[in-house]
DNA sequence: GTTTTGTGATGATCCAAATCAAACAATGCC
DNA sequence: GGCATTGTTTGATTTGGATCATCACAAAAC
């Protein structure tokens, strides 16, 4: 028979979601069970409040989560591109999922079931680690996320969303939008206007968009306009733990 | 030796935190090598950036989890009490804290060491089950928070606050404000300015904030303004999945 | 008792972003 | 090619919240 992923879906998976640090047999016993959805664009693949019977890994195309409030506002919680997986978390909570799922573009998944899933992590400790290591990361987005909206204008932001679209630490390059400027405006929590008058001021900072893509004439700039603009002495990060509190 | 913990701390952690469905075996051999450590209040527990390897369960106080931007804002990301456990996802990452935690009164923290953790998850599967579980709370809570942030104004955000203080479902009711309003404006997003005012506007509807306590005369008129107010029709919650995607 | 200090409330002003409205641009369709 | 559809920009206006300053008041300190 043939097989259900080509090894670059495998790779890909391996590089990007809780199949890390995943030895070959448990992989692939997790896959003998999977299905493969290939969703169209603007798919719902569930919506909040259904029962969190399946995790997803995106093999191809962009996937949405997003919350609809009580009076119709929909709120983007995070989009998700090719290698990652998203709802592993809700699987595990033995309830429902907290937000809606919607493929942005054609999009092709691999379906895991919460039974297969919490049979697996029952056999296997090690699975269950990563499974933890990848929620982790899913909590360190949205931790950022509110620290973004609590702290930083909608400007600030943009540009920090462009900044983490640029390949290298400094000087300048062209980048690819990844989705449409509505989509993009909803991730960060503003209107689409307020997203184009964003744009335009960035304009002063050297940052020209154009169509799909950004020109950035100055990445430093950029993040340094992201993170506060000029002043204010950036957070000191320590390693050093023990003798914070009186240990023991 | 006398016990680490009271009964009623035993049956506290049991209820609010991860350990909610664990044997009797399995929680005493994870409280062996726990240790109690009482903090005062003010006292930062960890930074961000920190080495994750203690994870906290709080006995008694109040513990504020936030961010420090580079430009020196703070965004209080959370704020846990009595039972609760936070940072347990960040030890399983195998890297370091992605926020800073401050005790925000005298506070008696159960503390559990990253190798513990590791360990008895590997011995136990179920032990992982239960972690996982709480994870999936936090990152439930997050979700909702961004909701929250993204599509209401700080005058809704205060009326949720209240209404979740709330112990019943309709009706009257007087309730105290858990922490300062200092703090509470933090949790929100806003100012203490701003708090004030949104106080101030909640009169309309029947609020009355005066020292530490609340006064709210119609549960049901302070829900619906959190939500949004009059119009607007609640989204359906829906537990059928099956048909929405072709199964297999 | 009075002073000090911290916390909360209120007022005046400014800025960021939403809203409402209209003009365009790109895309797909017939 | 015209033509509807959708996505994007720009303008005018309003609203929400931040900021800065001041004041009221209670708890704690002297």
């Amino acid at each position: 028979m043939e097989p259900l992923l080509t090894d670059g879906e495998l790779a890909l998976m391996r590089r990007r979601s809780f199949f890390g640090g995943l030895d070959k047999e448990l992989m692939s016993s997790l896959l003998t069970d999977a299905h493969i959805h290939q969703a169209n664009a603007g798919e719902i693949l569930f919506i909040q409040g259904d029962l969190a019977d399946t995790c997803f890994i995106i093999l191809d195309g962009w996937v949405k989560l997003y919350r609809l409030s009580m009076d119709g506002g929909e709120a983007i919680v995070s989009v998700y591109s090719r290698g990652q997986s998203f709802a592993e978390a809700a699987v595990f909570s033995m309830e429902t999922y907290p937000v809606a799922a919607e493929a942005v573009s054609p999009a092709k998944l691999l379906r895991i079931s919460r039974e297969v899933l919490h049979q697996r992590v029952r056999e296997n400790p090690e699975f269950a680690l990563s499974i933890l290591s990848a929620t982790s990361i899913h909590l360190k987005q949205l931790v950022k996320q509110v620290e973004q909206l609590k702290t930083h204008t909608g400007t600030q932001r943009v540009a920090r969303f462009l900044g983490s679209l640029c390949p290298m630490e400094d000087g300048s390059c062209t980048i690819g939008l990844p989705y449409d400027k509505t989509l993009i405006a909803g991730c960060l929590g503003m209107k689409p206007e307020s997203l184009s008058r964003a744009f335009a001021k960035l304009r002063r900072i050297g940052v020209r968009v154009e169509r799909n893509a950004a020109a950035i004439s100055n990445i430093r700039n950029l993040r340094d306009y992201a993170n506060g603009g000029d002043g204010g002495m950036p957070y000191q990060r320590t390693n050093s733990v023990s003798n914070r509190y009186s240990a023991h």
